[in-house]
RNA sequence: GCGCCCGUAGCUCAGUUGGAUAGAGCGUCGGCCUCCGGAGCCGAAGGCCACAGGUUCGAAUCCUGUCGGGCGCACCA
């Protein structure tokens, strides 16, 4: 609720207790549409109709009387159902240039996992939204106030690693520099499996793949996958995403932690190891307790061979990251471009204090659910119903590829570098064309380009599929991020010009608030609503989407006309009315380059 | 078969504790640079909010069913 709403919803309050209505029902207080009466206005009278068995525009009435106009009400008036406030453009507009902020930090750590990347080749437009997802929620959680702290898991130890390494192995194949390392190795990987469709072929490989998966688990190989990993971090970083820390599945395995995490399932009576059936040998879980409706409730955590399924390690990692376990030990591993330096699990390292959160945010796509839905239940079966509730997985709809899924060993896909590449590329072009004196053009297509592709990703519903067009996600108008930094710019340039000619420091004159100044206001003041909403809903389309409309809302009354003439000149206006416009133009500037950055999008200054 | 998600303008999408006349972008048509940046703005056309019931003063929003589409139901990761 923004300062402005509060103190309305309050008087609400207060003429519902003269009223006499002891159990007050949830006041909403929102803009009136274009062309009702009013700046902002409560259906409160319409909840209360049936309690007091009266007829809404009565209640309306009635209350508008009990109340005591808050500082800033002009009039409150009623229309149909509704009470409608008249606030005074001299107190609205200053409201909304209070500063864009952090909201003070309040409740436990959330931990965000988020790329999760097999390290066995490059990263496709599929893990494109993952990334900017996932960062992006990360952002936004911290500006709301949480403590957070962003978490990459390495599966070094799963079978698409070995594979990629066994195929160099097997190709003798060695890095010549002439393409990025974890696309050199990608297509190792390819290569590897266009011999394997050979079912022949596939059981005479198979043996040196467990091989070299078992040198993997033993960690033998961790300098490997560590350079691979070197290559994607690079392209993470190329999209403005960064981490706190790196866990590693070897580490995980090696410190114990999976054991630990079966011998707390052991102790519940959910566990067994079946003598007969199907199940014989192995240790299974029982789900029906917290799942209904399965066909066949049980769970797979250790095979009869003794292995453990991906779903157990990752009972064990959850585990962790909710502080059921410890034991992890941690050092640094590279400073990451923005200074921050970015840890990881390893075997020489110290215990540091990661995990442990209350909360946790696994963004992971939504083929997932059912082991995500897994994890809640392993931590329902020891008991721990809280932090069940507390472990959210953002699931996210998979991405098509110009209408038609992705797949790898069919080739229907493109990588984050190529993707990035090319919007570059065309930003690049683009300023070309429009702005062929700006001094850092290389530097502006990169936000540009790279902004346009991290926008196309949050924009939409995580729920949505999303289809993956060149045409759309590298587009330069309309919905998109050229259109906020353009705004953003367009604002920049204002500011620049009054400081140049000295007018910066003019005072503004709240009195000489204009309906045009007013809507821009407002617009303004649904900014930090807009990120509790994001935050609350742990989805960053709610603020992207806000952010279209504030540049909405700034380009309008850029471009306002009176009779053919400019309605809203900031420059050329007279002096209290300069200070105010300046003002406000920099509160735009401000918000959009506060929303972007919660987004991963740079606000260049010029473009 | 069972379960989860989706269905809003020609296309891509907003619209969430149920609120006033359902909004954008792209595309189409018509306007706007002697004015602080035209990657912009203003206007027009375009809607049975999949369909049928129900709840409610009020439903795109909640409930039931139907029809379409996607995904998940392994001792794979």
């Amino acid at each position: 609720m923004t300062g402005v709403k509060a103190p309305l919803q309050q008087a609400v309050a207060q003429a519902l207790e003269a009223l006499g209505v002891d159990e007050p029902p949830p006041i909403e207080i929102q803009e009136t549409p274009p062309n009702q009466p009013g700046d902002y206005g409560t259906p409160v009278a319409f909840r209360l109709a049936r309690l007091l068995r009266k007829a809404p525009p009565q209640i309306a009435t009635e209350l508008a009387e009990k109340m005591h106009p808050p500082e800033g009400v002009v009039r409150v008036e009623v229309a149909g159902g509704y009470v409608n406030f008249f606030l005074d453009p001299a107190w609205l507009t200053p409201a909304a240039l209070q500063p864009v902020a952090p909201a003070p930090k309040q409740g436990g750590k959330v931990l965000v996992e988020h790329t999760s990347v097999n390290p066995n080749k490059e990263l496709h437009v599929g893990h494109l939204r993952n990334v900017a997802l996932g960062d992006a929620i990360a952002r936004i959680l911290d500006f709301a106030g949480r403590q957070v702290e962003v978490l990459n898991y390495i599966d070094d130890t799963g079978r698409q690693s070995a594979e990629s390494l066994f195929a160099l192995e097997h190709y003798g194949l060695a890095y010549d520099g002439s393409k990025k390392y974890d696309h050199w190795v990608g297509d190792a990987y390819v290569r590897l499996h266009r011999e394997m469709e050979d079912g022949e072929a596939k059981a005479r490989l198979e043996p040196a793949i467990r091989a070299v998966l078992h040198r993997l688990e033993a960690g033998e190989l961790r300098g490997e996958v560590e350079k691979l990993l070197a290559a994607q971090l690079e392209t993470m970083w190329s999209l403005n995403a960064e981490y706190d820390v790196l866990v590693w599945e070897s580490d995980i395995m090696r410190e114990g932690l999976l054991k630990k995490a079966l011998e707390l399932l052991e102790q519940t009576p959910y566990t067994s190891r079946p003598t007969e059936g199907k199940y014989a040998g192995a240790l299974v879980m029982d789900t029906s307790a917290f799942i209904e409706g399965m066909e066949d409730p049980y769970l797979v955590l250790l095979r009869s061979d003794g292995t453990a399924t991906y779903t157990a390690k990752d009972i064990a990692f959850q585990f962790w990251k909710m502080g059921l376990l410890s034991g992890l030990r941690f050092r640094p591993f590279t400073r990451q471009p923005s200074g921050r330096e970015l840890y990881t699990s390893h075997p020489e390292g110290t215990p540091m204090p990661f995990g442990g959160a209350q909360e946790t945010i696994n963004v992971i796509d939504v083929r997932q659910s059912y082991p995500q839905q897994v994890l809640k239940v392993a931590l329902e079966a020891v008991g721990r119903h809280d932090l069940a509730e507390g472990a959210y997985h953002l699931a996210y709809e998979t991405v098509l590829l110009e209408g038609r899924p992705l797949s790898g060993r069919k080739g229907h896909t493109v990588s984050v570098d190529e993707v990035l590449e090319e919007a570059v590329r065309r930003a690049r072009a683009v300023i070309a064309e429009k702005n062929p004196g700006l001094e850092n053009a290389d530097a502006v297509a990169r936000m540009v380009g790279i902004g346009a592709v991290r926008f196309a990703m949050v924009k939409t519903e995580p729920k949505k599929q999303i289809d993956f067009r060149w045409e759309q996600a590298l587009s330069f108008e309309g919905d998109a991020a050229p259109y906020l930094q353009y705004a953003h710019a367009r604002a920049a340039s204002i500011m620049r010009k009054a400081e140049a000619e000295g007018l910066a420091s003019d005072e503004p004159d709240f009195s000489r608030a204009t309906p045009y100044e007013v809507e821009l206001a407002k617009a303004l003041l649904r900014f930090e609503e807009s990120v509790q909403k994001s935050a609350e809903l742990k989805t960053p389309h709610v603020l992207a989407q806000y952010l279209l409309d504030l540049a909405a809302a700034w380009n309008a009354y850029y471009n306002a006309k009176e009779d053919g003439k400019p309605a809203t000149p900031v420059l050329t206006a007279e002096e209290g009315l300069r200070g105010l416009r300046l003002a406000l133009v920099a509160q735009v500037k401000r918000t959009v380059a506060t929303g972007l950055e919660l987004l991963g999008i740079a606000a260049p200054e010029a473009m």
